[in-house]
DNA sequence: GTGAAAGCGCTAACAC
DNA sequence: GTGTTAGCGCTTTCAC
């Protein structure tokens, strides 16, 4: 198919050899500079086709000190490296990230930050050149990655904003907001008796969903809410569930911080021959795909995830293009997903 | 926290100086060459850590035309990015290969290609030095990207093996095997009418798996089985069970060729009143996570996929350390996983 | 064992 | 407009 003369790749030099110019000139064709005449313009360009030509970008990146790439953080408290792209949550941060910026030619890196020394080498990662900035996705309160990488003045941006007050540009969710409209949602259903499941305190997130929900709550005359404790995943959900259901029998709504965690409701809720809705009406969060296809359908607080990562993206090039501007948060409203579970 | 005295990154120049000794020394010492003096090795080391040098990439990979990362490429056939994390198949797959690399310090960037404009860009993105190569995971049997690659003779490796005969390393499944374990647990549990429901006729795991579950069937003595074609969204599972329900009443078991499709097929049963496993039997395949966690429990045929991911990455490794070396390929044996549905 | 110097492929002054 | 040239930061002969 491709029939290349010699074995290694074609170079500037080659280009402007079969063009018949220089490579200064070769070179700004290539970058599409003005200041070209239209028929050196043409030479140089069947000069690309006829070599195969590519640029390349260790070169480029040497001269320029812009590597054109970036480095897509996950950075978890734990070595549950694996299960990353299994969580939906991250499989559509992830997504969202990687199809951005495919249109902008770019392909992330993928980068596991999910112990100290990880997070160190994260860090070196940049700094060696992999990349010009990171997005970082880490929703730990604590996580110490955000701090490293201001300390070192490596452009950044967060989903989610940070546990400490740290100069850093992020995207994140209203989640008060979110936990009020589900708050609202099972107030006018009816519900007398309503319980919230939680998820990690060391997670911003979880803790902004039950405040929110309290407070909301508050507004609607119900100072009281019982928690129970889960982790977002699956398992916790159920053991939350449980516990709600032995400790507030007469118990009839919930709202389930995370879909994860409001399947496992919904399984021990039927287990226990409680009708959803009509017994215990369930609001989840996040409107993940397994929840759109839970038995029954799961009414839940959307995110709008794909444009939150693609915005954390545009932030990021926009600091790698101008290292000067200020640091800038953008918050994103969420949505109630009305189906049969509330 | 840092106290950097210019803003520039440390070079190798640097630390040369500050050690006392010439770039030449200061770079066989980074890069562990033994014949240098050990006093210099400790001159230059404790240089390193108080200039806080990191060996600058692009200029590495000018010198010696390797870049030290590698590129995971998605090649769907439409234009599906987002989902492509949502699937549990392409999540454990990208974990995997995260996982195992992460553990070299190599951190894969993610390549959709998911277009025919996008399988140029990313077969030039390797071109220009974007990675020494690809892990190809792409499943549909008329993918061109394998043969693109092999015909540009940039290193790579697939994950299943090619639609065409194509002289390329990969990892596979055997999937006839897998079927045929399927067809052994519906047999031994006495189904007497057993149906499939198969994966898209374009995906060659999916056709593996059809004939291989018909062969082991024919060998039971059961020439006839009934197929239901879906595309392994859950979705399609729903409706090929209850097509398959309509033309087959009296069926008893039926083989998912994937989870997902299963817990479609789960639920459709449910919906229909059979009950699982007594009134009709179901194994799926995969082992994903969402199908542990389904109700009721999910028999399937586990893939060792983290492994062959791992593996996969391995032999690309091998491919770009020696060249020369002869195309490979790597097959893994499934196995049975118990639950409640078969 | 150690240093001097030549490039890797490219861009950007700087002259013309 | 176009060509010449000096590096970007590093590795690696090649002398010493």
């Amino acid at each position: 198919m491709s029939t290349k003369s010699a074995d290694r790749q074609p170079t500037l030099e080659d280009v402007a050899l079969v063009a018949g110019v220089s490579r200064a000139t070769a070179s700004r064709v290539i970058n599409g500079s003005k200041k070209v005449n239209a028929q050196m313009i043409r030479k140089v360009q069947r000069a690309v086709k006829t070599t195969g030509y590519v640029p390349n970008t260790a070169a480029r990146t040497l001269v320029n000190g812009k590597t054109g790439s970036i480095a897509l953080v996950l950075s978890g408290s734990d070595g549950s490296a694996e299960q990353v792209f299994g969580d939906p949550f991250f499989g559509r941060v992830a997504g969202g990230v990687v199809k951005h910026l495919s249109n902008e030619g770019i392909h992330p890196s993928l980068v596991l930050a999910d112990s100290d020394e990880a997070r160190a080498k994260a860090i070196a990662y940049v700094r060696r050149g992999g990349a010009d900035g990171a997005l970082l996705v880490s929703t730990h309160a604590d996580d110490p990655l955000p701090g490293l990488f201001v300390d070192e003045r490596l452009p950044a941006v967060l989903f989610a904003r940070p546990g400490r007050p740290t100069p850093i540009s992020f995207v994140d969710l209203d989640h008060d907001k979110g936990a009020a409209l589900a708050a609202e949602r099972l107030v006018a259903r009816g519900c007398r008796n309503i319980a919230t499941i939680s998820g990690p305190p060391a997670v911003l997130a979880a803790q902004d969903r039950e405040k929110g929900f309290r407070q909301a709550m508050a507004q609607h005359g119900r100072p009281y809410v019982p928690v129970a404790i889960g982790n977002f995943t699956r398992e916790s959900g159920e053991l939350a569930m449980a516990q709600l259901l032995r400790d507030h029998p007469t118990l009839d709504g919930v709202f389930v911080a995370n879909d994860l965690m409001a399947e496992g409701a919904l399984q021990v809720l039927r287990d226990h021959g409680r009708r959803v809705p009509d017994d215990v009406a369930v609001v989840g969060f996040d409107d993940s795909l397994p929840a759109r296809q839970a038995e029954p359908g799961l009414t839940t607080i959307a995110q709008p995830l794909e444009e939150m990562s693609a915005e954390m993206a545009r932030l990021l090039l926009a600091r790698i293009a101008d290292p000067t501007i200020q640091p800038t948060s953008v918050i994103f409203s969420p949505r109630l997903v009305i189906r049969e579970s509330a």
